[in-house]
DNA sequence: AAACCACTTACTATAATAGTAAACAGATTT
DNA sequence: AAATCTGTTTACTATTATAGTAAGTGGTTT
C-alpha cells in the first residue's frame, strides 16, 4: 500500500464507515454497548455518531430496546452504490443468466489490497446458515483465496500464505503451509479451487479465478457455493465446473485490467 | 419527523455520506472541484473527506484526470447494506421470480419520510439512458409516487401533493393540482398507477402500492418500467397489470407494517 | 515557454469531538 | 411497590480535528 497523507483524513468519517459496516446479513443488529465494546470506542462518541445515522435515517432504532437496524436509506445507498460501480453493471447480466438458469448461489470478488471484495452475488432461496464476509482476508479456507493465490505471482504468493494464520476453522481446515502448496498446484492444474467445507462444516464451493486478459493477473474470482444437504462436492464439481470455468472467463473479458 | 438531539450530531459523517451519495449509475465520476461545487463545501475540506474514502479503498483516483469513481469497498459495503435489511431478503426471491419468469425492470421502493427510497431493484439487459434517483421526493410525475398518494389519508395526500412543484419534466408531464388529483382517483378506481412518459419522454411505468397488512396504509411500492421502443403503455398494462398486483399483495404480505 | 487550471499542501483560528461523570429509563428482582 | 441492575442519554470541558485562506505543485493547452 502507498504512503498516504494521513494529515488529510477525517477520522470521524472513518469510524462512521466501520459502523456502517458492522451490519451485514449475519448481525443484522447492534445495541450501543455491543458497537462501543467492538468499536473500542468510547460510548458516548458511539452514541453521536449512531445519532447521526438514526437521523439521517441509515439506521433505525427499536423504541423499547434501543436495538439499532438498518433503515431505508441504508439500502437506498447499497443500491446505488451497487449500480453506480460500471464493473457490476457490466458482469451483472451475465451472472444473472447462470443464477435463473442452474439456480446456484453466485459470488464475485474482486481482489483488493490483499483482501477478497464481494462485488455482487446471488444467493437461492435455500438460506444459508452463514454468510461470508464482504470483505475478507482469509485466503486459506474459502475456494475464492485458493483460487486467487494460486494464480499469483510465487513472490507475492509466498508473502501472503505466510501471512495467512491456518487457524482451524471446521475439521477439515488445512492448517499447514505445506498441504496449503500442495493444493494450490491441484488448483493451478485444475484451473479451479475446491472448498471441501474447510471455511465451515456444510458449506461447499468450487471458485474459478478472473484473469486480466493482457496480463494474466489474477484479478478476483467467481465463485459456486453449494452445501453438503444438496450436493457432495463430487456432484457439486462434475456438475457445475466447465459451467464455472466458462463464466470466469466472459467475466474476465468485461473485468478491466489494472 | 420528530425533534432530535442536534447536539449528538456527527457533522462530518455526514458530509461524507453525502459525497458517498453523488455517486450513482447516473454519475459516476466526478471531479473535487464539482463535488465542493455541488456540496456548496470547501475544497480543501471536500478534499480531506475525499482522501479519507480514496485511503479506504470506497473511491478510486484516476492516476492521470484525478477524476473520482467508486470503489471496491464501496461496492462491497453497497452488497452488505442490502442483504443486511431484512426486508429486502425478504423480498427478494419473490421480486427475482417474476424478474426472471417475465424478463422486466423492476423496482421497490419504501415510503420514508415523505420520500420514495428504493429498497430493490432488477433491470432488463436492455439498459435504460437515464435511471430513478435512490431516494425520490418526485411523487407527482412517477408511477411509483402516484400510487402511494393516491392510498395516503385525506390529510397527508394534501400536504404532499401541494408540496409538488408540478414542474415539467416532458411533454406529457400533469403540470397542475386538478388534473393530478383527478388522475389519483383513477389510480384508486385501477388499483395501480400508470407513467405515460410523464418523467422522462420514452420512459413508461405501471405501478401498485405495497399495503400495510393491518393498516392499509401505503407503505411504499411495486413498479415495473419498461420503455415506449419496448412497448406502448397500453400494451405494458395490460400484460402485466395483473401480474404487477398480485406480487404487490405477495409483498404487502412479507413487508412488516410500521 | 508561458499561461492556465485543477489539485495538493501549510498553517492557524475556530469549531467539533472524546471522554468523564452523572442522570435517567426500563426491566428484573426482592 | 420499592430496590437493584443494565444500558442509554445528557452535561460539561479539555483536547483535537476541521474549515478556510493562501501559497505551492504538476500536468495541459496555447
Amino acid at each position: 500500500m502507498p504512503e498516504v497523507n494521513r494529515d488529510y483524513f477525517a477520522k470521524t468519517l472513518e469510524k462512521g464507515i466501520r459502523i456502517l459496516n458492522l451490519f451485514d446479513a449475519n448481525h443484522p443488529s447492534w445495541s450501543l454497548t455491543e458497537i462501543s465494546a467492538r468499536m473500542e470506542l468510547n460510548l458516548t462518541s458511539v452514541y453521536r455518531l449512531v445519532n447521526t445515522f438514526v437521523e439521517l435515517g441509515y439506521l433505525m432504532k427499536e423504541p423499547k430496546s434501543k436495538r439499532l437496524h438498518l433503515g431505508p436509506m441504508a439500502v437506498a445507498l447499497g443500491n446505488q452504490l451497487l449500480h453506480g460501480f460500471d464493473t457490476v453493471r457490466l458482469i451483472e447480466p451475465l451472472v444473472d443468466e447462470i443464477h435463473c438458469r442452474y439456480n446456484i448461489s453466485i459470488e464475485v470478488s474482486l481482489f483488493h489490497s490483499n483482501c477478497l471484495v464481494q462485488i455482487y452475488k446471488r444467493e437461492t432461496s435455500n438460506t444459508l446458515t452463514y454468510r461470508l464476509e464482504a470483505v475478507s482476508e482469509l485466503l486459506y479456507c474459502t475456494s475464492s483465496g485458493k483460487s486467487v493465490l494460486a494464480f499469483l505471482p510465487a513472490e507475492k504468493l509466498k508473502h501472503l500464505a505466510e501471512a495467512q494464520s491456518f487457524a482451524r476453522r471446521s475439521e477439515k481446515t488445512i492448517t499447514n503451509i505445506d498441504a496449503f502448496y500442495e493444493d494450490l498446484e491441484q488448483v493451478r492444474q485444475r484451473g479451479y479451487a475446491l472448498n471441501n467445507e474447510e471455511y465451515i462444516k456444510g458449506l461447499i464451493a468450487i471458485a474459478a479465478p478472473i484473469l486480466g486478459r493482457g496480463t494474466s493477473y489474477p484479478l478476483g474470482c467467481l465463485s459456486f457455493n453449494s452445501t453438503t444437504p444438496d450436493h457432495t462436492l463430487d456432484e457439486f464439481e462434475d456438475k457445475y465446473a466447465v459451467v464455472l470455468c466458462e463464466l470466469a472467463r466472459k467475466l474476465s473479458e468485461v473485468i478491466p485490467d489494472v
